[in-house]
DNA sequence: CGAAGGATTTTCT
DNA sequence: GAAAATCCTTCGT
C-alpha cells in the first residue's frame, strides 16, 4: 500500500506510521524499525531550518519522494519527504530489519559481522538497499525504490534524536522513534563534542 | 560490552 | 573555513 495524502502531513505525524513499514530497494527489501523526524523550518536539527538551498530542494517538493543526502565526507542518508509542496518536513530511516534480498545485502554490507547490523545505521540502510546519492528525488511510489506502508500502526517508543548537534539534538526534540526490543535499533548516542581542528594555538 | 578517535568531502556562512 | 542527521577499528574492562 502506498497513500500520499498520509504522507502529506507533518513528518513528526509520519514517523510512527513508517515504522513496520517495507522499502523495496535494489533486490533488497527492508522493514523499517527506526526513524527520526525534521521538521523543516521550525527545527534547527533539519537541514531546512534557514530556508530552501540547492541540497534540500527535493524536500520542500511534493510529499513521497526520497531525499538522498551525503554527509560526513562518505555517507548518504535516505529521507522520505512528507507534508504538502511547499514545506520542507521528512523522516530520516535510521535503521530496518532485511526481510528479503539478504544475500545481496550482505554482499554490499562485507563490514557487517551479524545479519543485524545490515541496516542497523542510516548510511548502512542505504548501502544495504542499493540507494546512491544520485537517487535523490525519486517517487517511492513508483521509482527505483518503492515504500509499502504497513497496514497497522506497530507500537513505538519516542526520545531524543541520535547524533544531532546542537540544540535540535536535545530532549525538547524528541523526534525520534523506534519499535521496542527491535535487534536492529541502533543504540542511542549523544553527539559528540566538537572535535578542536588543528590551529596555530594550542 | 563500552569508549574513543580517525576518515574524508560536500555544503553553507 | 568549519561543521556535518556516520561508520569502523582499536583498545580497555
Amino acid at each position: 500500500m502506498f497513500d500520499r495524502a498520509l504522507l502529506a502531513r507533518p513528518s513528526v505525524e509520519v514517523a510512527p506510521l513508517l515504522l513496520g513499514a517495507v522499502v523495496h530497494g535494489r533486490g533488497v527489501s527492508i522493514r523499517i524499525t527506526e526513524v527520526e523526524a525534521y521538521l523543516g523550518e521550525v527545527d534547527p536539527g533539519s537541514h531546512a531550518f534557514r530556508g530552501e538551498t540547492a541540497r534540500n530542494r527535493v524536500m520542500y517538493g511534493e510529499p513521497g519522494h526520497l531525499y538522498t543526502y551525503f554527509t560526513y565526507g562518505m555517507h548518504v542518508c535516505a529521507n522520505v519527504v512528507c507534508s504538502p509542496t511547499g514545506t520542507a518536513t521528512a523522516v530520516l530511516l535510521r535503521a530496518g530489519e532485511v526481510v528479503d534480498g539478504l544475500e545481496l545485502a550482505r554482499e554490499r554490507r562485507t563490514t557487517s559481522r551479524t545479519d543485524a547490523d545490515l541496516a542497523r545505521g542510516p548510511a548502512r540502510l542505504v548501502v544495504a538497499l542499493g540507494i546512491a546519492l544520485s537517487d535523490n528525488g525519486i517517487d517511492l511510489e513508483s521509482g527505483d525504490v518503492t515504500l509499502e506502508l504497513a497496514g497497522e500502526r506497530a507500537s513505538f517508543e519516542q526520545g531524543p534524536r541520535t547524533g544531532v548537534s546542537g540544540a535540535g539534538g536535545t530532549i525538547d526534540y524528541p523526534w525520534r522513534f523506534w519499535i521496542p526490543g527491535d535487534s536492529t535499533v541502533s543504540p542511542y548516542k549523544a553527539s559528540l563534542p566538537k572535535k578542536r581542528p588543528r590551529s596555530a594555538t594550542l
